[in-house]
RNA sequence: GCGGGAGUAGCUCAGCUGGUUAGAGCGUCGCCCUGUCACGGCGAAGGCCGCGGGUUCAAGUCCCGUCUCUCGCGCCA
């Protein structure tokens, strides 16, 4: 038995009753009546009320210990009396009446620079100086704990589909493409550094060619990019994996099963249910996803769709000039129908159109529909047969309105998208308490950068074109699609993945395409290409983001919550005091001189 | 790098068009209280109003600059 506690703070019951125990715990809360104490006593648990009166000779000690005192008590198990009973605590039908009491930490005495029986919502930067007291407190404590048991669930899950775990190196290769490194000096190559993954891409990969067949791993990624509330500074977790033999549905399936399975398990986290996507889940190409959705993380929880209606603004009896300059310079108009808002007032047209001035627009043009006749400014330029063509493309009908965004096309998409989410919050008509999953396919294999107008990779070097070394050879480069796919669940992209370019002919004609000279890949991706070369099995597979899946879960909008102890925007840990100066020496031993640039290096200040 | 918001007691916040001694709750300290569970009551300590300039008879409040935190943009294959 421990020396500490017979029983924790979450488990007495009732009929625990008459028992004599020892609990040990922080102090949660004191209510003083003078003659009379309540302990509100807390573990990691649960809440323990402890009374003593003052016949105790230790009821002077006591009465003087400060919250977050770990203490621990002995006593007996008592019901409490009728009336007394507290149904909102687990343990509320009994206290522990203390007999005796020892303080186990040293006492309190610094103000607390948070209290832990609070949920106020304190500033970031006094939370993450004194973390440990931050996670003392309920809602992030529990966070934390779903973290651990949507990890585990993962890892059950993925082992029950024949999958195996791996570890890969941390110290690693710099990838040529992506995001920024972080870099690691190496003390025995002086000049030479080592990078911390981004993600285990190629190893994943190498694991295929080593016959493995089934790959995964809870891993660390490490990209040098600024946050934002749905992304962490510096580093974060991926559910990744990777299996041989399989096509872009394989994948999907085993990750149905896998995700779906840990959306439903926590479902009802937050005390509401919500309810998942039954698999398959949708599939929606790239290109319609831009189209209808306005992007490539479709939420569909929104009801409405974009439709383009170009062709209604182009018409010659249509004599709308903003819209058809717009189409005449090769830009599109793209509507959204609102079903029954004809009757909202003035101003809820109002501000939408103001809200898309703030987005840089011109305006959010639109028409009202009242029986077959269009209302509101752009109406009068549709004549019978345009407005005719316009509901026949929309599906509007008497009592809806359409919005429309005009201009080149991925400007207008990404307007009408907006605008879309924007009409859909106005109207209040987001579904709420589900999780709407979908798997964005066909993403285009290349892209044409815009500031060098030279054709890029547009997601991945390493998926494999559709149709293979033959579309790359005959196709026009930026209307191949590749075997690339993205998984987006209420509008946030949980994940990416691939079916790999595992032909290395094929590999080398698409780094050739994108404008890399020969030789390029044996250089950059050595260790595969040889592995290419030497009997590689076609494998594809992809990473969810496990912060953002447990962000979900837990319905917190800064994935902050979910992590133990994360770095702030700056990428500062203020309780550990990262970054810090290196001493001479650490840095004699790599090599390394620095040249600051002359804004002094910040000291970030301990947690003293 | 750029834009929005914030910065007042240990913490969370209030403080009006500039106007006497800058307030509240929690916490801390002291006193009272034997059935509370956000216990209650009385009292006290605790403030470079982020920092630096400026305007003014007078600045927490207005102006300029700057720093910090945060949200967004850039960035994130």
């Amino acid at each position: 038995m421990s020396i500490y506690r017979t029983h924790t703070c979450g488990q007495l019951r009732g009929s625990d009753a008459g028992k004599e125990v020892k609990i040990s715990g922080w102090v949660h809360r004191k209510r003083d009546h003078g003659g009379l104490l309540f302990i509100d006593l807390r573990d990691h648990y649960g809440l323990t009320q402890c009374v003593i009166n003052s016949d105790n000779p230790v009821f002077a000690e006591i009465e003087r210990t400060r919250l977050e005192n770990v203490i621990m008590i002995t006593g007996e198990v008592v019901t409490r009396m009728a009336g007394t009973q507290n149904k909102d605590l687990p343990t509320g039908e009994i206290e522990v009446k203390i007999k005796t009491f020892e303080l186990l930490s040293s006492p309190v005495t610094d103000m607390l620079p948070l209290q832990v029986n609070a949920e106020e919502n304190y500033g970031e930067e006094v939370r993450l100086r004194y973390r440990f007291l931050d996670l003392r407190r309920e809602t992030i404590h529990k966070n934390i704990m779903l973290r651990s048991d949507v990890i585990y669930s993962m890892r059950r899950r993925m082992v029950e589909q024949g999958f195996r775990e791996f570890q890969t190196p941390i110290l690693t290769a710099s990838s040529p493409e992506g995001a920024r490194d972080f870099l690691v000096p190496s003390r025995l190559h002086p000049g030479k550094f080592y990078a911390l993954p981004q993600a285990p891409q190629q190893f994943k990969q190498l694991l295929m060619m080593s016959g493995f067949d089934r790959y995964f791993q809870i891993a660390p990624c490490f990209r040098d990019e600024d946050a934002r509330a749905d992304r962490t500074a510096g580093e974060f977790y991926q559910l990744d994996m990777e299996m041989s033999f399989v096509t872009q549905e394989d994948v999907f399936t085993v990750m149905e099963n896998v995700i779906g399975g840990v959306f439903e398990e926590f479902a009802e986290f937050t005390g509401t249910k919500q309810a998942v996507s039954p698999a398959p889940w949708i599939r929606i190409p790239y290109d319609e996803s831009m189209l209808k959705y306005g992007n490539d993380k479709p939420d569909l929880r929104n009801p409405l769709v974009i439709v383009d209606v170009s062709s209604v603004f182009a018409r010659a009896d249509v004599e709308f000039k903003a819209f058809k300059g717009v189409i005449d310079k090769g830009g599109v108009v793209r509507a959204i129908r609102a079903p029954k808002v004809s009757d909202r007032p003035r101003s809820f047209f109002d501000k939408l159109n103001a809200w898309a001035q703030s987005e840089g627009a011109p305006g959010l043009g639109y028409v009202t529909l009242e029986g077959a006749e269009g209302k509101g400014p752009i109406a009068k330029f549709l004549p019978a047969g345009a407005m005719e063509e316009l509901l026949k493309l929309t599906g509007a009908e008497s009592g809806d309105a359409v919005f429309f965004a005009a201009d080149v096309a991925d400007k207008a998409a990404s307007l009408a998208g907006k605008a879309r989410t924007k009409i859909a919050e106005e109207m209040d008509i987001i579904e709420k308490n589900t999780f709407k999953f979908c798997w964005v396919i066909d993403y285009p294999m290349f892209e044409l950068n815009d500031k060098t107008n030279k054709i890029d990779f547009s997601h991945n070097p390493f998926s494999m074109p559709q149709g293979g070394l033959k579309a790359l050879q005959t196709q026009e480069p930026l209307k191949i699609k590749a075997t690339q796919y993205d998984c987006v669940a209420n509008g946030l992209e949980l994940c990416s993945g691939g079916i790999r370019n595992h032909m290395p002919e094929a590999m080398e004609k698409a780094f050739e395409i994108a404008g890399y000279p020969a030789g390029a890949v044996q250089e950059k991706f050595g260790g595969m290409y040889n592995a290419f070369k030497l009997g590689a099995p076609p494998h594809g597979g992809c990473a969810f983001g496990i912060d953002r899946i447990i962000m979900m879960l837990a319905k917190e909008p800064n994935i902050r919550e979910v992590i133990a102890f994360p770095m702030n925007q700056q990428a500062e840990d203020l309780m550990m005091g990262a970054p810090s100066p290196a001493e001479p020496h650490q840095l004699k031993d790599v090599s390394i001189k620095l040249d600051l640039p002359k804004a002094a290096v910040k000291d970030i200040k301990q947690a003293s």
